[in-house]
DNA sequence: TTGACGTGTTAAAAATGGTTAAGTTTTCTT
DNA sequence: AAGAAAACTTAACCATTTTTAACACGTCAA
């Protein structure tokens, strides 16, 4: 989900912005920098890239922030704006709200306190309907994660609610390692020896579901987790 | 137009709780004060009301900020929140964006500083501010919640109080998981086992008069809720 | 190679949910 | 205020889902 956020950050000072973009980046977020306004406004107003935030420095030479925040409402009314300030004056903040800031944050702040500010914004901005009918193909068989469904030779075949979650993992990590604990901290909550042993169970299950197509196949890492395998 | 703007502010503490008031009635607010967060969300589920701006404290007998921020979010996945807090403890601010809140001010702060928060969150949450809806479209079925009605082929059903609210929450919160626990306070007031098996009951009712289109499902999500699927 | 620990698998036990119908309470009607 | 109707709750029974138990097998390191 994450993956697909692009974020234009605009940000003169050059370690914040590098700082900023790996930490970004780290997160899952792809992120472009933009040294000044001037190029951020002509990355923004290039219909090559499509943004879902943009970060903006207040102060910056060539075009400031607030200057930019309203050129870019002028072509984009919808996309969000998340304003960077090292004044924490009323009337600045007053001034991005006006141009139509969806969040302001002062400087200093937290990288964690950034993160959660944008996955506000992003979480606001969601689309009101999302899509439940999402076709996940995983070899020659269709799923359904939403409608927890699975398309087999002999049918439909409807999922429980932890056959669900686990495939899910799985498949959202396939031909990559998942993680034991991390699955059982996701699906069951928490990582003790019975959630462990009732996840094994279920790895089970789904084997069975899934052997109809032979290119599949759920590999365990002895004492790290599990890898969903799907060849070619 | 701020005369319109109700406000509905949960806070335990007596003295600021009167402060807040008066000010922002000063400033034009309509202002009902709750003393704890149960208080807050018996208020706010109640059609007698209509809010715009729910703030609320973090730390509150009978149920704190968060729990409630997260409850009335079920209700109303629009309403603004702020949040009022004490600690400017990073894990607490984050929780609270987690929640859906559309700010954080953390005690002390300024009335001007406060008011200017109220603005700007209000001025942001106008453009979806759309009339209250009276027919909702759930597949082929049309739904007038505020009458308690459903339009089915064979005419008009009229809804019973608890066939209604229970609905109406599911269709809330549509293709979106709906908590066994918050949806037994919001429509039973309290979520003991017997109003568990009560609202099985009317779960059964719902899909019976919903299967009427075979998009619409009502599925179970083990040990933790419901979700209402429409498929398009 | 052996023993400890992790995993595979099946089956039984426990928990949760689906549904119908019988009780109980509330609301309406007269 | 009494009886009827509607709404809601509780009970009963069955089905499904999940957890726990039991035992077999696999893996790894000493």
């Amino acid at each position: 989900m994450k993956e697909n956020k692009n974020i234009l950050l605009a940000e003169d000072d050059e370690n914040l912005g590098k700082l900023l973009v790996s930490y970004l980046q780290a997160k899952g977020f792809r992120v472009e920098l933009a040294r000044n306004g001037k190029i951020a406004y002509e990355l923004f107003n290039n219909t090559k890239h499509h943004f879902d935030l943009l970060i903006l420095d207040v102060m910056m030479p060539e075009m400031d922030g607030f200057t930019l925040g309203s050129e870019v409402r002028l072509l984009d009314r919808q996309v969000p704006l998340l304003f960077l300030s090292a004044k924490s004056m009323k009337e600045d903040k007053l001034k991005g709200f006006d141009v139509g800031a969806d969040d302001y944050i002062t400087k200093p702040f937290s990288m964690e306190e950034l993160l959660a500010r944008i996955n506000a914004i992003l979480k606001r901005a969601e689309p009101h309907q999302k899509n439940i009918q999402e076709k996940i193909h995983v070899g020659k068989i269709e799923y359904e994660p939403e409608l927890s469904v699975l398309h087999l030779e002999d049918g439909v075949k409807k999922l429980t609610t932890k056959e669900n979650m686990l495939l899910r993992l799985l498949v959202q990590n396939q031909n990559e390692l998942l993680d034991r604990q991390a699955a059982l901290r996701a699906v069951w909550g928490d990582d003790n020896y019975f959630n462990g042993r009732s996840m094994d169970v279920y790895i089970a299950k789904l084997r069975k579901l899934l052997k109809e197509d032979s290119n599949i196949e759920i590999m365990n890492v002895h004492g790290i987790g599990f890898k969903l395998l799907v060849k070619q």
